[in-house]
RNA sequence: GCCCGGGUGGUGAAAUUGGUAGACGCAGGGGACUCAAAAUCCCCCACCGAAAGGUGUGCCGGUUCGAUUCCGGCCCCGGGCACCA
């Protein structure tokens, strides 16, 4: 045994035996309880980082401590391939997407090996191969059959120098990444798939059949399928187009939750893509003018929530469906044409935008709602506004005096009388768009024919394979530039000559059921087979909570397709879910001349802070050019703050680094990067190999005889030392469960640490009492330790003999605690009086609520402290404390 | 803007979720060993105060015998917002 602590040549040599005995290869087997523990699949973007590092470790160390608990465990791995950076990556270094993808896999897969992680290599899975995303297609066949997928429109980010379209990301400011033209916003067809079909059970299911999911993660998937009641109306109008037909047959359609307030609508908003603005533009050139700048502008939702909110009137009316009153329509920048009918009815009263909007445009304010008999308030608006539970209609004729509920029930039964509209769910989920104009992702099977339109690929011919030839340069729909891919096939139906579709899938298709995969890599005749039926659902579910919304609803969704087309079992995909925090680091950045952004590594800078001390800009430390400081944010590579854990597992070892990774903050926290403190948990595993060295030497001397086996503390007398070791040692082991179970990985460090200080500090007499439990105490240890660290401590397991006597450390079993040694005879309570704490009393461990409360009162710390008052009320907390009110 | 989290010593954090605030580490200070250094080991370490004692878990207020924990209102930071993954 090398005296002094080695971890590259304990980690070499324990994982070469490792390799060679393919240790983390698992079957189904039945005879054993199933454990699929599995991580959010990487996307390869050349190197680790602590986010990583950080996700794995995790799903290490329960993989490792169920499998010493005798589960069947999995722990498979693979690569989110697709996907924009391999795009990127061409354009600026000229490599194929496949090539720099293949290569990245290559190195961080070595890297995963370095780390020492259970995974079964043997059902690695890459996106990017034709043999997974086949079944991508072969399943988008399947939707468009049962009508979930179908074609229509979208809005997209349109780059008019490129010609191109943009991903949200490559939007700065409004303008193109690389070309720094003003984006404008297009309309193109592209497929849709019908989640929102499923949204009444997605929501469902979130309260039912997912008790193992964070509450804070199912808050934000019911938040964001937003299920709504209200009431879909029609205002009539005699509004015709150029042909003389009515538009919309007259009807325009709105849909509220506020239909109590309906008798105070003064005004309409329109999207500038409904009929009507089209209408009113035609013949008006400022309104066309206006509708125009509408469509410059970003697409995402943050931005048209913070826009300014702007309007025109179109100078048409239509009628209350009510009152027969006239209304004006106004175009609003603010209506959406994709959400519900791209028409709102205004209410300035009850509605805080629809009041600003007023207010900018000074449009008549009618209040028909009393809240508590209270008026309107200018000033107060959010004091009472949208308070529905204790309002009152006013000013509302027929409606006047009802309830919010009541008022929403007659409003909705006069306008269906009318026929003019009814009740209605609306979902805030939207269909969602898998159409993607890129190169890098999984081609949508797809012919489009001059005469039979978009036909499907027959599955004979599936997979529609993606040449690997094409390197995109920016412009343009890259496959589409490729004639080989895009033309030269043939019409399904007829034979003639046609084109092949273009456009690629989202890569959240690929990640939406690779996990079912795993369960059977290879199959090439099935897109997941029996061992899907053996494994599934996931028991536990590992990744970073930026995925808690779009990842994981589309992976229940897919899920539930998957089922309802008899190809899976399940009804939800993972049982447990833990979303790890996100690891944060400094970034710094600097715009280009065309409007693309260059990311800064931090410690190429210096921090410039201002006369407050706030830091804002930086400085390079190689030109000593500035730069600005964008606060701090997820590691990633786009953003050139991504911590390599290479540097820290070759100084200090993978075990060092995982250990550090586990110990630094709890796995669901957000964690500020910042190694300083790794020093400490290489110390912490040198004082255990020391340790280790100590007692193998002390085994040496006793012949050779190691060990306490399983039974081998039977009849063993325990000095008073020994039991405080016990008592010790097994009340932290106690703890680790709990924090095992809890997930809560921190704090098995800190136990384990716990327990190296005990048999560090332990004074043996020499008694074979006083050996057996530093023995039973180290193997604890050890095993506690395991799933963390398990080079060192698998090394050490068999120096010392313990493997010898319970098996190799990957299968030994877990320790139990033994209730013997936590038995008490006298516990500690805390004193307090008053609520603050005086003192302590000594109690036996079996002493009753009476004795405890006498034992409290005669004390010194009272009676000094009380210094004479009576006790009022005593509130005895049993092994905690004592609290007398004087 | 909307939805979801978080804020505890110089610092990472703990407190089994209403019951001893700061476990376990890092940094720092002191000491031992050493010719010296490294490594290792031991002691101290929330703040104010000489002490008694008081104050402290982002800020303001509330409930309770007792609040980091529950309630109301704010501030700051992070994640997501549908084409980054």
């Amino acid at each position: 045994m090398q005296d002094t602590y080695q971890h590259t040549e304990v980690e070499r040599a324990v994982q070469a035996l490792w390799t060679a005995g393919d240790v983390y290869r698992v079957t189904e087997d039945t005879s054993k309880k199933k454990f699929y523990a599995c991580s959010m699949l990487p996307y390869p973007s050349g190197k680790l980082h602590m986010g990583h590092v950080r996700n794995y470790t995790i799903n290490d160390m329960l993989a490792r401590q169920l499998r010493m608990k005798g589960y069947n465990v999995l722990m498979p791995m693979g690569w989110d391939a697709f996907g924009l950076p391999a795009e990127n990556a061409a354009l600026k270094n000229g490599v194929p997407p496949a090539q720099w993808t293949f290569d990245n896999i290559a190195y961080m897969k070595k890297q995963m090996q370095a780390m020492g992680l259970a995974i079964d290599w043997s059902r690695e899975v890459a996106t990017c191969e034709p043999s997974y995303y086949k079944w991508n297609q072969w399943l988008f066949l399947k939707m468009l059959e049962k009508g979930i997928a179908y074609r229509k429109t979208q809005v997209v980010n349109w780059d008019p120098v490129d010609m191109t379209v943009l991903a949200n990301e490559q939007v700065i400011d409004g303008k193109g990444w690389r070309t720094g033209a003003v984006v404008e916003k297009r309309e193109i067809p592209g497929y849709y798939l019908k989640i929102t079909d499923y949204a009444e059970e997605l929501l469902d299911s979130v309260s039912h059949q997912l008790p193992g999911w964070p509450e804070r993660v199912k808050l934000m998937q019911e938040n964001w399928i937003g299920k709504s009641t209200g009431v879909r109306f029609a205002f009539p109008h005699d509004i015709s187009d150029a042909s003389g037909a009515l538009i919309g047959g007259g009807k325009m359609y709105v849909f509220t939750t506020r239909a109590d307030t309906i008798m105070g609508v003064t005004f309409c908003a329109v999207a500038p893509e409904h009929p009507i603005a089209t209408h009113a533009a035609s013949t008006n050139p400022a309104l066309a003018a206006f509708i125009a700048e509408c469509k410059s502008g970003g697409t995402t939702e943050a931005e048209l929530a913070t826009q300014e909110k702007k309007g025109m009137p179109t100078g048409l009316f239509v009628r209350h469906p009510l009152t027969d009153d006239e209304v004006e329509v106004w175009v609003g920048n603010y209506v959406l044409m994709g959400y519900g009918d791209g028409a709102v009815m205004g209410v300035p009263a009850h509605d805080e935008r629809d009041f600003a909007f007023a207010k900018k445009y000074d449009l008549p304010i009618r209040q028909v709602v009393l809240v508590d008999g209270e008026h309107y308030d200018y000033q107060h608006w959010h004091d009472w506004y949208g308070d529905k539970q204790r309002s009152v209609t006013v000013n509302s004729d027929s409606f006047s005096g009802m309830s919010h509920k009541d008022a929403v029930e007659a409003v909705a039964h006069a306008l269906q009388a009318k026929g003019l509209g009814d009740k209605k769910t609306t979902w805030r989920l939207r269909d969602w768009g898998v159409s993607r104009q890129r190169y890098w992702g999984t081609p949508i099977p797809i012919i489009h024919c001059d005469e039979h339109g978009a036909v499907p690929v027959p599955e004979k011919d599936l997979p529609v394979v993606l040449p690997q030839d094409c390197i995109p340069d920016g412009s343009g729909n890259p496959l589409h530039k490729h004639e080989g891919f895009h033309a030269g096939v043939v019409c399904p139906v007829c034979g003639k000559a046609a084109r092949r579709e273009t456009d690629t899938m989202d890569t959240f298709v690929d990640s939406s059921w690779y996990f079912m995969r795993y369960c059977d890599p290879k199959n090439t005749d099935k897109m997941v087979a029996e061992g899907a039926d053996y494994w599934m659902p996931m028991d536990q579910y590992i990744g970073g909570i930026e995925h808690a919304i779009l990842h994981l609803l589309y992976a229940r969704f897919w899920t539930k397709v998957m089922r309802d087309l008899d190809l899976v079992k399940i009804d939800e995909p993972f049982t447990k879910l833990l979303t790890q925090g996100m690891v944060l680091n400094h970034i710094y950045s600097r715009k280009g001349e065309t409007g693309g952004v260059e990311y800064f590594w931090p410690s190429e800078v210096e921090d410039i802070p201002d006369a407050n001390g706030k830091v804002t800009t930086a400085r390079r430390k190689s030109d000593g050019s500035i730069v600005s400081y964008d606060g701090i944010g997820t590691m990633s590579k786009s953003k050139n703050n991504g911590v390599d854990p290479q540097d820290l597992i070759e100084k200090y070892g993978a075990d060092t680094a995982r250990l550090y990774t586990m110990f630094t903050a709890p796995p669901e926290a957000t964690l500020e990067w910042n190694d300083a403190a790794v020093e400490g948990s290489y110390r912490f595993l040198k004082r255990v190999w020391n340790f280790g060295v100590k007692l193998n030497a002390i085994n040496s001397g006793a012949g050779g005889a190691n060990a306490v086996g399983a039974g081998g503390l039977k009849g063993i007398e325990f000095g008073k030392e020994a039991k405080a070791l016990r008592l010790e040692i097994h009340t932290v082991l106690k703890q680790v469960d709990y924090d095992y179970q809890r997930m809560q990985y921190n704090t098995v460090v800190s136990g384990v640490m716990k327990m190296i200080n005990a048999l560090e500090g332990f004074k043996s007499d020499g008694s074979a009492g006083a050996q057996a439990a530093v023995r039973e105490g180290f193997g604890i240890l050890l095993r506690c330790l395991y799933p963390a660290t398990p080079h060192i401590a698998y090394r050490l397991w068999d120096i010392l003999g313990y493997a010898a006597a319970q098996g190799d450390l990957l299968n030994a079993p877990w320790p139990e605690v033994d209730p013997g040694a936590l038995v008490q005879d006298e516990v500690e309570l805390m004193l307090q009086i008053n609520g603050k704490l005086r003192g302590s009393i000594l109690v036996p461990a079996a002493a009753s609520k009476e004795e405890i409360e006498r034992t409290a009162l005669a004390s010194d710390a009272f009676v000094k402290q009380a210094d004479g008052a009576a006790a009022k009320k005593v509130v005895v907390v049993p092994g905690r404390l004592v609290n007398v009110v004087v």
